[in-house]
DNA sequence: TTCAACATGTAATAAGTTACATGATTCT
DNA sequence: AGAATCATGTAACTTATTACATGTTGAA
């Protein structure tokens, strides 16, 4: 009951095949929810029972047919109903951050290599929402398109995403180097080994 | 076996009961890891069946007793290896952002309750994440403890913790903000009717 | 004596992950 | 012919959530 507020959320921007769907979740969405194309594909088959959502068969010619799907009244009903709900604390679980909680008695080097890693990541997805968030603004600036452009709530939660990644990057970077700067020796002594 | 890591991270800080633990989880440990009381009673056993935990019982005259949990050698190994490991992204799964991406087709007054909802609520974690820096701290300053002190792991995870909540704070705010400049009529339109 | 905090579990259900399966179409 | 992308699912398994269940101790 929680997937499929997030899919009838994304599918207020228009029509999706569970394939494109697929897509838009793996990135994350924002960096708001993250969900498997399995788990998206039985989620559209529920919601389509539910009546939340429609399909449409759409024939392509130049590649396999797909369905797409579109919110129903019913769902944007169910959508006014979870918004007057109160909200649940985030779920948070990285991996990540459980390394660096255990760096000092782990392997700083290994952890080191890790927040390099996500650092990359982090830079390229906050690329990713700085494009969306100018293909939402088109030729206006920020405030004028907040003021007046037609759905604000995508163009929020991406500015969201942005500046998490943006934050994502700055700790993974000074993380790195402080983990560096205390255990450069023994990385240097590990490494010659 | 993700829970797993989560928990030997945090006792590596100390010797927690389960009752304890869950109350350093419900806050999300430094945002990086939730769990609830359920799951860390389950999963302690299973750690203790498995040799990577070590539970002694501890009577207590004043309370109930209770079962007080230490990370064993194999424990720490567990930690070594998962540390090696490539880092899984990071799951987030935030009602509140879901609510917001939707506003523009759902109930904005409730949307903008949310958001002042959890303004409070990031505010109290980020007041208490900067307790547990001072705290880390000691006499030191950031920069001392850092270079000195002796597990600075904790602190770069909660120091992520406390941006988290701040920029977390900051958007709810903006976006309470946005949502009531451009529904502001229609929401007193509905509170007069 | 009732409430709050301390303390620990089990069972049923829901959700999410991983592995398995298939097939079309385009490009190299 | 093989790889990449598009496209959609099922089944088995692992995790997580929710509901249930119990009991101690201290303070109001």
């Amino acid at each position: 009951m929680a997937l499929r507020h997030a899919v009838l959320a994304v599918l207020l921007g228009g029509e999706f095949s569970g394939y494109q769907l697929a897509k838009v979740f793996d990135t994350g969405v924002a960096n708001f929810w993250y969900a498997s194309p399995q788990q998206l594909y039985t989620e559209l088959t529920k919601l389509e029972r539910a009546g939340l959502v429609d399909g449409q068969l759409v024939i392509q010619l130049d590649r396999p047919n797909k369905r797409v799907y579109s919110v129903t009244e019913a769902g944007v009903a169910e959508l006014v109903r979870f918004a007057e709900a109160e909200a649940k604390p985030a779920v948070i679980r990285d991996d990540l951050l459980v390394k660096v909680h255990a760096v000092d008695r782990t392997d700083a080097a290994a952890v080191v290599a890790r927040l390099e890693e996500r650092a990359v990541q982090a830079a390229a997805k906050a690329e990713l929402f700085d494009g969306t968030l100018r293909a939402l603004r088109g030729d206006l600036d920020e405030a004028a398109f907040l003021a007046t452009g037609d759905r604000i709530g995508p163009y929020l939660t991406c500015l969201r995403g942005w500046r998490f990644e943006q934050e994502n990057l700055d700790w993974c970077r000074r993380s790195a180097a402080l983990i560096r700067a205390r255990w450069g020796a023994e990385m240097r002594d590990a490494a010659a080994e």
